[in-house]
RNA sequence: GCGUCGGUGGCGGAGUGGUCAAUCGCACUUGGCUGUAAACCAAGCGCCCUUGCGGCUACGUAGGUUCGAAUCCUACCCGGCGCA
């Protein structure tokens, strides 16, 4: 029996979508199921005391951030992750390969996941700034054996290799963690994500190698492997062939830009990755995203959104995104999301969170992240059981109907 | 009363003869954020016309000098400070 392990309950008929359950040394996730990000052992914002009545059930943290500070062998002494940050559910760890685009190709851009920089322009958003990009250089430079970084803290030089990754990730002690890959830009041409593809590949075997030479390790934490191939249809399949075929715990399927869509090909990707494992679409996202995923059999999400947007004003409601600061919002007297459950609402009102985004007050923020947080554990919760009842293209139908509207 | 310094856009505060509707910060308005370099970033912010290296009105008030003034001169009004 490997330490992670999926069980399925129900299959709906005309899709992919499923409920069933994540098992893992610390605990069983209920699937489909949102999971928070706590990239620096922290979801920013929340308290683990807060974890269970918001619905968070798992979370995921971050290699090379825990690697920079405090260092994996900190984290290791203090009993894991889990046991450093005072929750003991189950965890993931990302492998940092997400950081070999953030501080390689993305850096400079500002947007973690860019856009084409005429559709940057439209959505009004920062664009490239190529004197800062320039000046600083990348962060991050691939190579065959792995990759090079200068941290982004104190410009210190560091190295990652599918084997430290891992190393690494079993000092962590998360439940579930993950291959080293290389997340490519969506702007990368055929040519590149190939060779990025492939070189993922040998990445994940070299990752699982390194997994399985630790016994103990490998008997304590589930490995995912990492799905890529960026925009292209026959590079995510063949991937997916690759990845899937090498008997990992899981997969995960990185690269998604919703945007460049990618997420019209999960369908086919999770048509050939095995019935019977976990699938994790990774930093994915947006209520409508998590329908797309759930609905091509995806298990598990992550993503920064809610608490990034919840930091910065934005709040999810049933009638689609708000911003609390704005004007409209400072005598409204009304609950952030009427009808919400969670605490934030059930004892806030939408004039009090603007008032404390205006004045800077870190509880909005933290207020906010609150309910965002439970707004998609809450959206995965109530997919879960509208597939457990047999009626989950129904429940898409309306949420999106009025979310949308 | 005399002397002196100063009055610039919602506020603070640059500018001190042309390229100034006026640097910058704050405030304000709006937008964006998808494995977190992110409690962040961007745009707008006198009025008008969808437009434009567009028109109009503006730098205490009123005049004046000049091809041209927020910038120079005169008077007045207001404020700070000093002396009476």
């Amino acid at each position: 029996m490997r330490p992670v392990f999926y069980t399925q309950e129900v299959k709906a008929p005309n899709s992919r979508a499923r409920a069933g359950a994540i098992h893992t040394p610390h605990g069983t996730m209920q699937t489909p199921a949102f999971i928070a990000v706590g990239t620096k052992a922290s979801i920013k914002g929340i308290t683990p005391a807060q974890y269970q009545e918001l619905g968070i059930q798992s979370l995921i943290a971050n290699t090379y951030h825990l690697y920079l500070s405090p260092g994996e062998r900190l984290v290791e002494e203090a009993g894991g992750v889990g046991k450093f940050m005072g929750f003991s559910g189950p965890i993931m760890t990302d492998s940092g390969g997400f950081q070999v685009f953030s501080l390689g190709e993305g850096f400079g851009k500002k947007l973690s996941k860019f856009l084409p920089e005429e559709a940057t322009r439209e959505a009004g958003v920062a664009h490239y700034d190529e004197e800062l990009a320039t000046s600083h250089g990348k962060l991050a430079v691939i190579d065959e054996d792995g990759v090079s970084f200068t941290s982004h803290i104190n410009g210190s030089l560091h190295r990652f290799t599918p084997e430290r990754s891992i190393e690494i990730q079993h000092a962590l002690g998360a439940d579930i963690i993950y291959v080293f890959d290389e997340c490519t830009a969506p702007t990368a041409d055929y040519e590149y994500q190939k060779e990025a593809s492939e070189r993922t590949h040998r990445w994940a075997d070299r990752s699982l190698k390194a997994h399985r030479r630790n016994i103990e390790k490998n008997n304590q934490q589930g490995l995912y492997g990492i799905v890529q191939g960026g925009r292209f249809e026959d590079l995510r399949i063949e991937s997916a062939k690759t990845v899937g075929g090498m008997n990992f715990d899981g997969y995960g399927i990185g690269g998604s830009f919703s945007k460049h869509d990618i997420l019209g090909i999960l369908d086919k990707v999770n048509e050939n990755l095995p019935e019977e494992k976990p699938r994790h679409l990774l930093g994915i996202g947006e209520p409508e995203d998590i329908f797309i995923g759930v609905a091509a059999g995806v298990d598990t999400f992550d993503c920064v959104l809610p608490t990034r947007n919840g930091r910065t004003g934005g709040i999810y409601t049933k009638d689609g995104k708000i911003q609390i600061p704005n004007a409209e919002y400072v005598n409204d007297f009304g609950s952030l999301d009427p009808g919400c459950e969670c605490p934030v609402c059930k004892n806030h009102t939408r004039a009090y969170i603007s008032h404390l985004f205006r004045t800077y007050e870190m509880l909005g923020p933290v207020l906010a992240s609150m309910h965002n947080v439970y707004f998609l554990t809450n959206l995965t919760r109530t997919i879960r059981q509208s597939i457990l009842d047999g009626r989950f293209e129904e429940y898409k139908e309306s949420f999106l109907a009025r979310y949308k509207k």
